[in-house]
DNA sequence: CTGTTAGCGCATTCAG
DNA sequence: CTGAATGCGCTAACAG
């Protein structure tokens, strides 16, 4: 069974390491640059030299050197994603974006590079600047975003998940919180609601300028307005306990309030705090949130809530930038997508009770210190 | 305030495009190679001149060129990690893992490519072979994986999150199912159940040899056996609609089983089919799950849990692959994480009422027809 | 249509 | 300790 000595290389592997471009150029009989015409088809090849070409290459496994390409074509072909904070896996629906990026970054033949910077625009822009991609992807954008600038002062191509204050010339793709927010209400004042809390991101979020959050809070108040009824803003943090105190304080001290909206992950607390309460979901009170559908029914009750479709927000950056790196001349698309309400189990008519009587069940409710609505969170 | 012709370039950026280490080599009177070992450090070099250099080097913001770096030395310094099934959306723990593979890598100083590729060997084994990364981490391992087999054969650097039938040599991290089914059992027998039902991954995951799915079967088998109670093994896909299915099906068929465990998201159909047959939890029947604490405690009741620290596995096999890569003589780690029983609302004492009665209060499983809640609203 | 050639930016070997 | 020179593997002018 053993071979004779003059075959113990039969052919399949030339050399030990991987094969390149010269190997195959010398195997096939043809010139380096045949070889790469053939392969990028920049350049017309006889079908001969072709096929002699690609038989080589798959005789020997070819595989292009992809620093190499990049290095000579001046593109590596790689996009970059930046995750948020390091709790960025508090709120599942950002890593759903990633997902989304992800496909849409490997079925145009780009890599997907990912990484972290809260807020260093140096680390960002250090990933373009060293051409280890071609351009990146923002996400939990701000009002005024120092990443952004620094990124447009250096020319580099990139694209939002949510946008800035000026958004012309951007291209970005963001839920429409302005839209999620006046729909929900829509919704609750229909079903009889008059006075109705939204939930709003974290304080330190809007102070830092998170442009989701001052969207949606302008959104409410303009709303809250032009449908007559009273809004109460409040600004709360995702964590369940932190919530659960801000949900406690409203139900303490707005009876007449039937009905919340939440932007995020808020839901958590404000249904602890109604079963605390011991406030029936939609009977008692009703509850809106923007909420990706797979929680939303994980949930008892299902809440209702505005679909955040992230995948398909990670799918359309990253094929909106990898657009924009084909064809820089291409305009900056705008996309605002989202705001479908969809009902399901947590909300209902406004309930007929009188306020006074509500205000009576009420017995467990956390201590007067703790009334400060609009609070800041602490990390 | 017009500068003077003469001073239209003062100095800071010296070419239009990236400087090159040629560049700072002129500009700083030295050779080019002194620049590069300068900024690498592999070679003694004088203070005056390595003043000179980094002068120079943050006079004109000098980047070095990833991809020229990466094809002189050999190393991309990059890791991929590729992503299992186009659903993995549907898993949240999974989305997890890469934001802690993400820090990791970050922290390392090195880069995170990220791909989809359900089952294709050839996909991740191009990635190596292009050179774009050093190494990879697999997840969703099966018990014999065509993907390992092909990156063992190639001699690829790789690391799991799971693990194979063979695990001789190869570095993983995994969450221990065969400890985690067997602390819920004891947990639950303790409290008196005499009767557990396993929500087992679904079956087409069983028979492709999914290595979880297979080590919580086994380790159900055998400590059921040795508590002495009856264990009822089920595959069940994680969707809530089917997963709702499987289990009003196990309540309506087997009155005397009183508790459950879940491998992963299988709860969510459970609970709503628990709560369609009136049945209380925990005072009727217990539930443990594998899961997150933070979506555990998002649920009503809170589900009593094994903990998946999914972020630190991310982070482990991330760190285990960066140091196999810098130095491939270490031993392969092999890792088994996880397991700690955290008690919430969702377990308690085993029911007394015996069989026959509880039987009887089951007449409102819904029939699948009517289960339809959901509606959608045009904006 | 095809072959020759010159770099891309950096790491590294070899002289000095 | 330092400088000059070579080559990594590929792309893209440039000649034929």
């Amino acid at each position: 069974m053993a071979e004779s000595d003059s075959m113990t290389k039969p052919k399949p592997t030339p050399g030990p390491g991987p094969a390149t471009m010269a190997q195959i150029a010398e195997r096939s009989g043809v010139a380096l640059s045949t070889v790469s015409y053939v392969l990028s088809g920049k350049r017309p090849v006889s079908p001969a030299m072709r096929d002699r070409v690609l038989a080589a290459v798959a005789e020997f496994d070819y595989r292009p050197h992809g620093p190499a390409r990049a290095l000579a074509s001046g593109s590596s072909h790689t996009i970059a994603l930046f995750l948020p904070s390091p709790h960025w896996d508090l709120i599942p629906v950002q890593q759903t974006f990633v997902a989304g990026a992800t496909q849409a970054t490997s079925a145009s033949d780009y890599a997907l590079l990912l990484s972290t910077a809260a807020s260093d625009p140096e680390t960002i822009v250090r990933l373009v600047a060293t051409h280890r991609a071609d351009g990146v992807i923002l996400m939990e954008t701000l009002t005024h975003d120092p990443r952004i600038e620094k990124l447009q002062a250096a020319g580099f191509p990139f694209c939002l998940i949510g946008r800035t204050a000026d958004t012309s010339g951007i291209g970005y793709v963001d839920i429409d919180y302005g839209s999620a927010v006046r729909t929900s209400l829509e919704h609750l004042v229909e079903l009889g609601h008059r006075c109705v809390a939204l939930f709003n991101f974290p304080q330190d979020q809007l102070d830092a300028g998170y442009a989701s959050a001052l969207i949606a809070r302008d959104a409410f108040e303009v709303a809250t307005a032009e449908l007559g009824i009273r809004g109460i803003h409040l600004t709360c943090p995702h964590p369940p306990q932190e919530a659960f105190a801000v949900a406690a304080c409203l139900l303490a001290s707005e009876p007449e309030c039937t009905a919340a909206i939440t932007t995020g992950w808020q839901f958590t607390g404000l249904l602890r705090a109604l079963r605390a309460a011991n406030l029936h979901v939609p009977d008692e009170f009703s509850v809106v949130s923007v909420i990706a559908a797979q929680y939303a029914e994980m949930l008892t009750p299902a809440l209702t809530g505005i679909e955040w479709p992230a995948f398909e927000a990670g799918r359309l950056a990253a094929e909106m930038l990898i657009e924009r790196l084909a064809d820089d001349s291409v305009t900056q698309r705008q996309l605002l997508i989202g705001g479908e309400l969809v009902i399901r189990e947590s909300t209902g008519p406004a309930p007929a009770t009188p306020p006074s009587k509500r205000t009576n069940s009420r017995k467990r409710i956390p201590p007067p210190e703790t009334r400060n609505l609009v609070q800041t969170q602490r990390t």
